[in-house]
DNA sequence: TATTGTTATACTCTATAACTATA
DNA sequence: TATAGTTATAGAGTATAACAATA
């Protein structure tokens, strides 16, 4: 599928002329330039189904830990509680998940997904299977390979984190 | 320096007995993971300086190309015009840059950074180098080599990308 | 007609703080 | 006291659409 020539892609990895300074010599905004070409793509082929990429990783991961509870997933996901609640209520009036009563601890809510959602879901992984090969198909197995290794090593370490420790 | 251990990162790279399904499986959430992680440790380094990734970003194209006009730090940048006004209008409040009339468009502004701008960049140039190495610092300089030829080289191609061509 | 920038508006994502109910 | 979730509020960051001025 060729894209139609007319609509360019909003960000260009290098506009002629302009000098980058810094930014060329910095892990990090390289992997801020990748992740805007990649979130660029993502956005095309999943935007006709709803579903943002947020969205997305909350569904494969309530599918896959049925009964999760809000607060787990949210450290999954790496977000503060208040954003579950809205994340999760986006979800529940798109009829993709419910949440019911947990017997053991009447404070918490038990994440699953509705039939609708599976079959949501199940849409959204083949097209999200198909756009992350798209955006790696420069890569080679192996070399796809090298790149998770790598990605998983980057992160400041717990002995020597932060700049400016907190209180 | 070592973190106060009563301060918990709020993203865990595993929350332990969670599956991740697919997610494991794709390079762009690898991308994500590792990124959720480097925002983490930008904000904690760059925040007393009221410093984003993004008004960093600017700052240095700023500088590096003096006089640049909005539309083309938008460019560069990966966004909106609308969404140019915004940043630039945070970074003149803030006396770091100035926007003087071009005297061949009357239409664009061009953009350039004050003393007081090119202060506040040195010091964040120090700080962001400083966490660029730390959040790397699990890579050797063969293999940052590496990751940043490889991210280089991820996003869809011309000729195949968007998964639902747009009319 | 096309481009530069602006304004209005809205949505997503995220946070903190104060709160309720429960453990 | 601590935890799970909610609500209120706020601030980035991003977008689209309609607009004015200029090219």
């Amino acid at each position: 599928m060729t894209r139609s020539a007319s609509i360019p892609k909003r960000f260009e990895r290098r506009v002629p002329g302009v000098r980058y300074g810094l930014l060329d010599r910095l892990v990090g905004y390289h992997l801020r330039r990748a992740q805007i070409a990649i979130y660029e793509d993502f956005e095309a082929a999943l935007g006709p189904l709803d579903m943002t990429p947020q969205r997305f990783a909350a569904m494969v991961v309530i599918s896959a830990n049925d009964g999760i509870a809000q607060g787990r997933l949210g450290r999954v996901l790496g977000i503060a509680r208040s954003g579950v609640v809205q994340l999760v209520h986006g979800l529940q009036s798109r009829g993709w998940v419910t949440r019911d009563a947990d017997g053991d601890d009447a404070r918490a809510w038990l994440l699953s997904v509705t039939d609708e959602g599976a079959a949501r879901l199940a849409a959204a992984r083949r097209l999200v299977s198909a756009h992350d090969r798209r955006i790696s198909q420069r890569l080679s197995a192996e070399e796809r390979r090298v790149l998770v290794t790598l990605l998983e090593r980057l992160g400041a370490d717990e002995s020597t984190e932060g700049g400016t420790p907190r209180p």
